[in-house]
DNA sequence: TTTATCCAGATAATTTATATCCAATTAAGG
DNA sequence: CCTTAATTGGATATAAATTATCTGGATAAA
């Protein structure tokens, strides 16, 4: 049971997107670079996240990536959805229908007990996600560093639009 | 981000040897018949049970599995883990550290605020899997089920165990 | 010694990760 | 106005890792 690598990558991504002034982008290769993960794969999950509405394209020379909401709109929730898809992590194969004292389909109205406790888990997992914006991770990382490194990443965003 | 389906055919396996009287047990196949799942895989699953101290075995002709521990005392967190691992989903590759602005190891010693983030959610999946036992389980799908229903699963065990 | 069982390692299938290629789009320069 | 360069969009191929399944050996009772 693993998320994907894109996960993480998306998610420091977006933390450096919020950084990008109006009617500016950054790029795929520029963001790759920017944390040495392979641009490709990159690629393949930006596209999910603009189609989740997390982050907004645009195309052609001089285009690139920015949010597509506001860092207080943006959940891990919202992220993880985009990246993993909605599938819950439990699969019910309603087990309970099969073998010598297996349930008939009209006995089978209320959900399984088993998946049912499984849901409730996850339930408390993406509560929990959702309860964390990006906002409030970027104010807590703001708080644990420097201003120097602060200055670092803004100056480094500045000359990737300029 | 998926649950293996050794988790939910465990799950339902445990509660079936929880009907298991001291001292007897339950072969692999019987419980791959009961459930109609392939012996072999389950086999694997069992053993990763076994391990964990959720069932004990019994080898040679007659042996088999039952409970190492009362239905009060298994939680589906136990279950998880000892299908799964106990790796967090998420992993935390340190990415904060990579590219022109990464940190410095040296100012690394706070954990990285996305991986802490995700990790609190985690937290609360792990503590609501934590919550729901194996008794309570049974409690609830024994209300939703008919007596005749249970007792044609206490019948299949009085014969397996014969 | 035979039979039923658990156990451990090898194999196959599926998923995840990565790379490659080309079309569509946009900006800038001649 | 046309060409060129930089970019996303999307499909497809390949590699690595994980999950699922099988085969054969160890163990213990009858």
């Amino acid at each position: 049971m693993q998320l994907g690598k894109g996960v993480e990558w998306t998610t420091h991504i977006c933390t450096v997107l919020a950084l990008v002034p109006e009617g500016k982008g950054l790029s795929v290769e520029a963001l790759a670079d920017f944390f040495e993960v392979p641009s490709a794969y990159l690629a393949k999950q930006m596209q999910l996240l603009r189609r989740a509405g997390i982050v907004a394209s645009v195309r052609g020379k001089g285009g690139g990536y920015r949010l597509g909401k506001t860092v207080n709109a943006i959940t891990l929730l919202d992220i993880v959805r985009a990246i993993e898809g909605p599938m819950p992590a439990f699969r019910c194969t309603e087990i309970r229908q099969n073998g010598p004292c297996g349930l008939r389909p009209k006995d089978c109205k209320r959900p399984c007990e088993v998946a049912s406790a499984f849901a409730k888990a996850e339930d408390a997992y993406r509560e929990a996600l959702a309860a964390q914006t990006l906002a409030g991770i970027m104010q807590e990382a703001a708080g644990n560093s420097t201003p120097e490194h602060l200055m670092e990443i803004a100056g480094w965003v500045q000359r990737q639009i300029a």
